[in-house]
Parts: structure tokens; sequence; C-alpha cells
DNA sequence: CTGAAAGCGCTTACAG
DNA sequence: CTGAAAGCGCTTACAG
């Protein structure tokens, strides 16, 4: 019952085991490669490894070659929806790269991140794709220095030369604010988080320059909610801006957005009869939500995708020049919460 | 800019390398061990050990040692809000056992599920979590007779010796059913799926059992809904039960009861002014549903910390005689759809 | 208390 | 076209 090796198949075949591994490698190359083995030999090393049920040891593999065929992703929260999605999606992809994942999340805690990449290269991966968080700007950068290829995702971070998958959060809350403003609204707000995350920023520069555009300059007001007590924090800025005749409200993330809609239900306050608003990606929570929603869309499954593709090209050579950026486009799903 | 190895510090140190790998695995045990080597020369080897910075070499160790300190987690899909908080427990928590998971979703089919575990096991996993799907009875058990350790998670599989971790879904059902006959309903139907996994025949049995008890076999109905097109299904048959007087909806799952709450909102159907309902497990959806739910709540949390312990007992020894199940109770929470 | 040596299973030059 | 051999970095008996 011990695991047949190389070694097994060697013997039963009267051959060394350099020939076997050869036969071995070359067959997970394309099914048309004819081997530069004899064929005879070839075909019946195959058939002895098939009969034996003949599994390639990878640790072996590993200590010998270097490569793991794991990578690792770390992101914020994989019990988070968006994350959660995202993971899904790379799940299944790497399956085709006949790799497999080890996913950590790191509670947009730089120390935590910090220590699952350690985790991550000590058991060793060929790559990473990371989702930076607040304060864990210079590790990453420090990390894009050594040769691990490296995919940052959703979050940008500065002087990395690296490849990365970004929305284009500006066009995101552009869009949020033109379907307001094309209805006649002026008094547009926007509830956005406290942390500086570059995403957050840059939804925060969207919405301002279109609000300018719109000639609306002065009606730009940014509520930064503290990541802890959102529902708490919510209904505190929400009361406010509605004593001011606040007419809508832009929101920078989809648990704003609930926290948001929870907020208006429980205060009576009708959308969008009272008041309008634009969410930010999509929720099944929108379905049992009395009116439908207008929200800016992500391409979520792309973030997978893309990050992953751009990730395995790294790790299959391609010159370190050649690092890209790619742009993922949101993109506006009509609802009534806007009208 | 090599990667340090023993053999580095056992150069440096002056001493074997042998004694160096003594030293180093009997640093991870108890801080208080004295050890046998020379507490001069182990200081020393440790000391540079820190100053070269050495990360011991995962694979060589996993290919002498045969142990992977990695274990591989089957669930139906991580994007599932219940298994993604699943998957985020089990990952903290292996995090203490100085262990890496890799996850897999099954969809519910059970081809996928067994080339998964074939994947693991290829990979290289110390045991394996498994959630069992429809049609894959046969490989588990197969699976549980190889000696890799195995913990059965949410779905039962019979005539398997391994330990598990199981909600009492009997136990779920009859508080829900509880919660609307105590109210005085007795026209209750429950919404179910085609599929026979255990789960739901377990939740169809507690359903039917406290229907009895209440002496409402009469009223007994089961709907069971395919697991395509839910949405239309739940329709059809939402709209004829109301025709016939319905008073209470039961639902066997998260997604059925989004899909319920969603289909009598879109009829018009007030809760619980025209019909009562009872959910099963929380949802951030709830909360912009025009009226608090009733629900059945899973101890979620519970699944992924108990399976891992039990995983862990079986890795490291412990009898084979000795498995265990785990059975967690469910909660009723009570709102204001089932008055 | 410490060292020399074998070996885990594979791959990769290097011969022939 | 095929084989012998070295070596990846570690751990584990076995000597001394």
């Amino acid at each position: 019952m011990k695991k047949t090796t190389i070694r097994d198949i060697a013997n039963e075949a009267g051959v060394s085991v350099a020939l076997v591994s050869f036969v071995m490698s070359n067959q997970s190359r394309s099914a048309d490669k004819v081997y530069k083995v004899n064929e005879t030999t070839s075909r019946r090393i195959l058939e002895i490894a098939r009969r034996l049920d003949y599994r390639p040891n990878k640790a072996a593999r590993t200590l010998r070659s270097g490569k793991t065929n794991t990578i690792g992703v770390v992101l914020s929260d994989i019990s988070n929806k968006f994350f959660a999605d995202i993971a899904r999606c790379i799940e299944d992809r790497a399956y085709g790269y006949d790799c497999t994942v080890i996913f950590g999340s790191t509670d947009e805690n730089a120390g935590k991140l910090e220590n699952l990449v350690k985790v991550f290269m000590d058991k060793g991966v060929d790559g990473l794709i990371v989702v930076p968080c607040v304060g864990s700007e210079r590790f990453i950068r420090s990390l894009a220095d050594s040769d691990l290829p490296l995919v940052l995702m959703d979050r940008e971070c500065s002087d990395v030369n690296t490849s990365r998958v970004m929305l284009n959060n500006g066009a995101a809350l552009s869009l949020a604010v033109s379907a307001l403003a094309d209805n006649g609204y002026s008094k547009i707000e926007m509830i956005a988080y406290d942390m500086r995350l570059s995403n957050i920023v840059e939804r925060e520069a969207g919405y301002r320059s279109k609000m300018e555009e719109y000639g609306l300059s002065d009606n730009v007001a940014i509520h930064r909610i503290p990541y802890k007590d959102i529902y708490g924090q919510i209904r505190e800025v929400v009361v406010s801006a509605l004593a001011r005749g606040v007419e809508a409200f832009v929101f920078a993330t989809n648990t704003l957005t609930i926290a948001g809609l929870k907020v208006l239900s429980d205060l009576g306050v009708t959308v969008p009869e009272k008041v309008r608003i634009v969410g930010f990606d999509d929720s099944e929570a929108f379905e049992l939500y009395g009116t439908s929603i207008t929200y800016v869309s992500q391409p979520v499954e792309q973030f997978g995708i893309r990050a992953l593709d751009l990730l395995m090209e790294h790790i299959s050579g391609g010159d370190p020049l050649s690092r890209k950026t790619v742009m993922l486009q949101p993109r506006l799903v009509v609802g009534n919460s806007s009208q």
C-alpha cells in the first residue's frame, strides 16, 4: 500500500529512474509532441505508471525544482462577499494553471498582512496577489524589490514596479454623481470611510470632480465614517444632512450602502421620495429593499481572473519591464433609488 | 542573497548540520524545555540562525517527514456566505496550529468533489475537512477507509467511521414550526430543496414530526424546489399556497428564505399581515426587509472551529476508535415575521 | 553531548 | 536514445 515512486516504475520497466522522470515530465507537455524517447519504451513506462497509479511526490519535485505550483492571495477578509467572489474566481481559474491557492485575511491590519506574506513565503509560493491595506506600503515596496512575482489588486501602492488590477474608482463615483445630477438633484453628499485607502481616496476625487463639472462645488460634502460602529456614525450623518435638506447620497462601498439603507429605513425616510441614493456594488440585500437600487457595479470576476493571469505571466518568465496595469471599468445599474 | 540553509548555520557555528537540525526542532517545542544540547552551543546556533534569517525549507522537511502542515477543506462554494464564514474561522484557527489551509468548491457536484480531493491528496495534505454532496457517498466511504484523517461537516454520510460536526437539523425546523404554531397558526408549509442532502432531509423530518406533535399532520406540505430557477419555482409554489389559504412558510435554507421573501415582496404580500414566515440563517439582507425576520440561527463559527479541532486530533495520533460526532444546536431568533 | 551518513523522491546536467 | 550520479535541504537512526 506504499505510494509508488518513480523508482518502482523504473524497476518494473527495467529502465533508469532518469528515463522515467523524463517521460513523465514530457507527458505533461503537449500531446502531439513526439518524444525523443523510444516510443515503445515511453508507452510502456506510461502504461506501468497508470497501472501502479503513480502520483508524483510534489514535495520532492518542489525541493528539486524550487517551484511549488502554489500561489498566495492576501486579501482583506475572505468572508466579505466582494473578496469571497474574487477568491472563488481565482480558485477556479488556478485549477486551469494546475496551481493551488492559499488565502489569507488581513482585516485591514498592516501587521497581519506582513505576517501572512511571511508565512506564505516560508511555506513556499511561486507568487503573490496582494490587496494592500493602510500602512503596508513600505513592506509592499520591499516585497516588490524581492524577486517573488507580485500582483497588486483593488488598491494602489505607490512606487511599486509590478502589475496590478484596479477599478477605475474615479469613474465609478462620476457615474454615481451623474445618475443623480442628470435627474436634477444638486445637493448630493458622499458617505465614505475614514480610511485613506487608495480606492476610497480616488472615489472621493471622482465625486468631487464630477460635482465641479456640474457646477456643484459648493455642495460638495464628504462624510468620512470610522471603520467601527458604522451604523451609529452614519445615522448621525444622515440625520444632520436631512436637516440641511440633502437630496441624495452616494456611497463609497457596499457595506456603507447597506448600512445607509438600513439607517434610512429605520428613520422612516423613504427612497426615493424623501431622499435619493446611489449604492456601490450589487448585493442580494438590495432585493429585499422596497425599491430597486441604482448602484455602481464592479466587474468582480475580472479582478480575480486578470490578477491571476498577470501573476502567471510574471511567474513564467516575462521580462520585468512588461509590468501591466489593468484598469477595470465600472458600470451603472439604474434602479428607482436615484429617480 | 541565497536563502540560508541549515548547512550555512552549521559552517558558521562549526558544528554538524545534524546538531543544528536538532536544536532548531527542539526550539519549536516548549520554551521551558531544557535542551540536552550544550546550552552555550545551542544558544550560539539559535543566535546565528536569527542573524542569518534562517527559514526552514518546508519542501525538504515535508519530503523527509511526510508532514505537510497543510489541510484541505472541500466545501460547496466558498463564495456562499455560510461557507465563506466557516472558511474564515478555519483560516484563523489553523494559524494557531501553524498550519495552512487550501479550499475547494464542489458546486454540489460529486465529480468535482472527487477531483478536488485527489488534487489535494496529490498536493499533499495532512488531513481533510469535507462537506459531502449528493452522490459522493461511496467515494467518501473509500476515503474514510484510507488512512488520511477526515472530518465531515454540515452533512452526513452514512457508514463512515470518522469524526463529524453537524447541526441538529431536526431541532432547527422544530423551532421554526413551534414559533408559528405557538402563535396559533396551523397551516404551515415548508419550502425545501429537491436535493436529497442529509441536512435537508433531516430538516424536513423535523418539520413533519413537529407538525404531528401539534396535531397538524393533515397540514403537512413540503415543497421541493429544484436547484435552478429558484425564484420562479418558489413563485409558483407561493401563489398556489396562498390560494389555498396558507398561513405561514418555513424555509429550509438561507437562499430559499431570501428568494421567498423576494417573491412575497414582488407579489405585494405583506409579512406578517398576509402570511407569516420563519427563515433559516441570518443574512444582512434581512436588515433591509421591512419587518424583522424570525429565523433559525446556526452557530456558524462553531462549524469551523470544531471541525478543525477534531481534524487536528486525528492528525496528531488519537486512536481511530475515538471518532466523535459534534452536534451543534440551533437557536431561534424571534422577529416580527412570525407574529 | 555531538558527528557522519543515509535517504526522502525527484530533476538535471553530463556521459556514453 | 538511455543510464549513472549528483544534489535539492532536511531529519533520523546510529555511532562514538
